[in-house]
DNA sequence: GTCTATATGCAGATAGAC
DNA sequence: GTCTATCTGCATATAGAC
């Protein structure tokens, strides 16, 4: 961590705004340039290439994405408040960063390699801590056998859909974008329950 | 429904091909032309510019991914039958298709108007079917009240998002690309109980 | 209809003044 | 460090021969 200078703080924002909105190929470094203030050639200044620049803005929107999640999925936390908690932190946190999972999304999907500029392997052991509670409930029979991979996919993809494929929400549902945050708060309230009597036996 | 050319039919494939992996600004004409076996300027005499036959491949991809569903969904069957019949359906339909949803969802995401290429509310008579069923179960006590189009979301949800973030499976949970099958065809047994489960009252 | 050759424009990147 | 001006390359698109 060295000290940062104040505009290339500015630019690594503007930078941030502009890719998560139009992704790497989509974006130009006009627009960025634009948006923090700052001529063109300055971007190269400070960050040589566009590429380069792209993969700070992935670098940090990556580590935003999970992190929280394991956390909570490690802790000793009863199961029940695990799932509570996950769901409400995690789609509180996306309230605020929408745009986050459709950029990470598209830009795995255009360039999978990137995937390897995510943390190795964070959650191996908040993992192992989440599959030992599942076999114990098993075992005393409240709760049904799976695997902890699947559990966590399953509440984290039914966190992040929505955001995902907002813009089909209006076309499917009939959910506007002014109806998207109502529609985010009953979820809010109705999937930790719907979680929770998933895993019963 | 004119009567399609040969060529042209082989110039839309070789798009399918190129655009489901590289993006509306990532693909480039010149590879779809080497794709499709024939020269570039063939690619504007028959689709004049190249956003135009990306409309054309995003309509033909969009159309490809719901309205499956939606029959199933509004069909006769007893529920738990047909959380069975979608789930085992749709994932093989994407095994099939893997790249289908991050295109879909790349797309989106740089352009969220492209949302009104789909077809309008293709579903409201299957969601009405659906919440039905749903309210029938809640008043004899079997199920727990939830509403359709949460619950059409949730089921989706877990299908779908394997296959938008294939590349993270590694990075997480080891899951290579080599094993993604297997990976499938676990979700693919255990999903539709862990949807009937999470249902019941 | 299909090709080769070429025009046009634009975006990323550099040179160099201040 | 920050700017203006400019170069370079590439991708879309067109012209025109066959």
């Amino acid at each position: 961590m060295e000290t940062e200078s104040a505009t290339r703080e500015q630019i690594l924002t503007a930078a941030h705004t502009v890719f998560l909105r139009r992704g790497t190929s989509g974006a130009r470094m006009q627009e960025i340039a634009k948006e923090a203030g700052v001529n063109q050639a300055l971007l190269h200044y400070y960050f040589g290439t566009k590429q380069a620049l792209a993969d700070a803005v992935f670098r940090a929107a990556a580590s935003n994405l999970l992190p929280g999640v394991f956390e909570v999925v490690g802790s000793a936390l009863p199961l029940d408040q695990k799932i509570q908690t996950v769901v409400d932190r995690y789609i509180g946190f996306l309230r605020t960063r929408p745009y986050l999972p459709g950029y990470l999304v598209s830009e795995l999907h255009a360039d999978p390699d990137r995937a390897a500029l995510l943390l190795p392997r964070p959650g191996v052991a908040a993992l192992a801590a989440l599959q030992q509670q599942l076999d114990a409930g098993a075992e005393n029979g409240t709760l049904q056998p799976i695997r902890a991979e699947h559990f966590l996919i399953n509440m984290v993809s039914m966190i992040i859909f929505p955001f995902l494929i907002r813009p089909m929400l209006d076309v499917i549902f009939g959910i506007g974008s002014d109806q998207f945050d109502a529609y985010l708060t009953e979820r809010q309230r109705s999937l930790p329950g719907f979680i929770r009597s998933a895993l019963r036996s």
